[in-house]
Parts: C-alpha cells; structure tokens; sequence
DNA sequence: GATATAATTGAAAATAATTTTCACTTAGCG
DNA sequence: CGCTAAGTGAAAATTATTTTCAATTATATC
C-alpha cells in the first residue's frame, strides 16, 4: 500500500491551474472571484468551510463575496474537482475531491486531509451486492483521527 | 462475513425497550413525546430526518413538538444510542448507532439501511498510523446503493 | 484595441434548519 | 397525593444557505 499522501507545493499550482482551465473549458468565465476561491482550496491542505474559503479567499481578492463562495464551489462541485467532506460532527466543508480509489484520512482537530490508496473494496462490495440484494454506487472508507502536528 | 442484517419485529421492539431503559437509567424521564421520538426511530428500517421524525411521532403523541425531536435525538446520541448518518447528498438524518465493528450499506432511493459485518479495517488502520503519524480514534466504511425494493 | 452582450458580481432579502427563551405542565420521588 | 425539578411546546432568535436584482465585467467579435 502506498502511504498518505502529502502534497507538494508543486503539486498544489498544477492543481489550481487545472480547476481553472476546467471551469474555462466548460464555458464558466474566470473572474477574481473564482480564481480566489479556487486558489485558496486547491492549494489547502485541509478542509474549508464556504466561511473559512471566503475569509481567506478576501486576502487574495478583497472584494469577494460570501455568495460567489457558494456559487463557484457548486460549480467546481459539478466539475467533480472538489466535494464536501462528511465528518462525526458535521459535513459542512470541502475539499478537492477524490480521485479512483482514494480515500480519506481526516484530522478532527484542525480538518488536515490525507488522502491514500491500497484497499480495493470491490470484491467486499460485490459480495454484499449478491447477499443484500442492493446495487452498490459508490462507498465511502474514511479515517479519522490528530494528525502529528495536532497531537 | 455475515451477510446484511435485516432487523425483525421482535429486536426493534426490544431496541425499543432498550433504549427508554437507557434514558430512564441516565435519569431521563420518560415522557410521552420522548416514547414517540423512540418508537419511531428505534423501529424505522430507514434513517430519518428530525421532521421525519415528528411528522411519524405525531401519529403516536400528537402534541409533540419539534424542538422535542432535536432535544431527544441529542440525549439518545449522547448515549451512544443514535448517530447521524452521512450521505453524499447530506448528513442531516439519523439512524440506531453502529456497533462494535458494524459498518453501513445505505439506500440512496429510500434511505433504507443495512447493518453488516466482515471487514476487520484494524490492520490497515494500524498500517496507516505508522506512515502518517496520525492517531486514528475511528472510521466509517460505507456502501451506497439502491435496495431491491427500489430497483 | 474597442465594443456589445450575456455571464457574473456583491448586497440585501428570503428561506430553511436548528437553537434558545420562557411560562406552563408533568413524571416520579417521598 | 403533593412537591418540585425536569421537561414541554410555541414563538423568537440564530445560523447557514439561496434567491433576487441592479450594477459590473470577461470575452467573443469586430
């Protein structure tokens, strides 16, 4: 199994630079709003609430509003390029989203994510398909934990 | 593994039970409309929103209020007895808690839920303290789908 | 580059979900 | 039974999110 995974700074930029190139693609235009927005989640390393995205995205873009927020992640949202991360104790931030089979290491203390690979579900999804009589979509593994700067 | 574990009359009336004895233990009184939240909840196959449940309570205790569902849903998932279950479409409804090493399969159509066990996740959890450096507490492993009634 | 125009914006209002307040009721001990 | 602190529902307050709308602006076209 590889480890978490920890991302570059490096990693990061190509990753905004493809959100925006994703939202241009599909017709959205690129504003400073959006561009905040996106600069701001796609270069964090944990969870934001649509509150924390707007606070920090105002340093980047100070005349951002809370509603812009909202409505470039419904879009980023709809691009499959970040989803809202479901933690115990609510599921009101995001994240940039998973990719094949990635799954979820989530810091309760401060909403860091790792996101890591190496446990195939399928064969356990398909046996639960024949004994449960369910068509099974999708699945979620998450961990949850205090990550080592936390601790 | 065992397959998914379709709940009989007989264990929802005894979770029933259960759980007014587990409120009564704590020092709760049993009140009519905190019999109704119970009833409906403990004895639903699927997981239910707070105005789900008063609307089903109201049939047993018609004076119930609302507030009254919110404040005996945060007792019972004070006691462990209740959570919250998260969807990819929201996380705003609630189920009888897992236990010991459950994990869920949940219908997307109905909200319809499944209890099942068979995949002891404690070797990789274990795998993935040791390359993080996180301390993991817990985890969900969640399958979605639609149930055979819904197909 | 200038310009036309439809997309996008932020502020304010509206809506929805949840929590708090408060005067009244009641479960359950003695 | 009667007492009393716990529990109640209705209404108000709070919080998160969505909608409305007039003003602004990104971008395709000249």
């Amino acid at each position: 199994m590889a480890g978490p995974h920890i991302s570059s700074e490096e990693e990061t930029k190509e990753r905004t630079s493809g959100w925006i190139a994703s939202l241009a693609d599909r017709g959205y235009r690129i504003t400073g709003s959006r561009r905040a927005v996106v600069d701001v989640l796609a270069e964090s390393g944990t969870s934001l609430s649509p509150a924390e995205i707007y606070e920090q995205g105002r340093a980047v873009h100070k005349q951002l509003g809370l509603v812009t927020v909202y409505r470039t992640l419904e879009k980023l949202e709809e691009l499959g390029l970040v989803q809202r991360v479901h933690r115990p104790d609510g599921c009101h931030a995001y994240i940039p989203a998973l990719r094949g089979h990635e799954h979820l290491l989530l810091c309760e203390q401060c909403g860091r994510v790792e996101y890591f690979r190496g446990d195939d579900l399928s064969e356990l999804s398909r046996r639960l398909e024949g004994e449960s009589g369910y068509t099974i979509h999708d699945h979620w593994l998450q961990f949850f934990g205090v990550c080592s700067q936390c601790q």
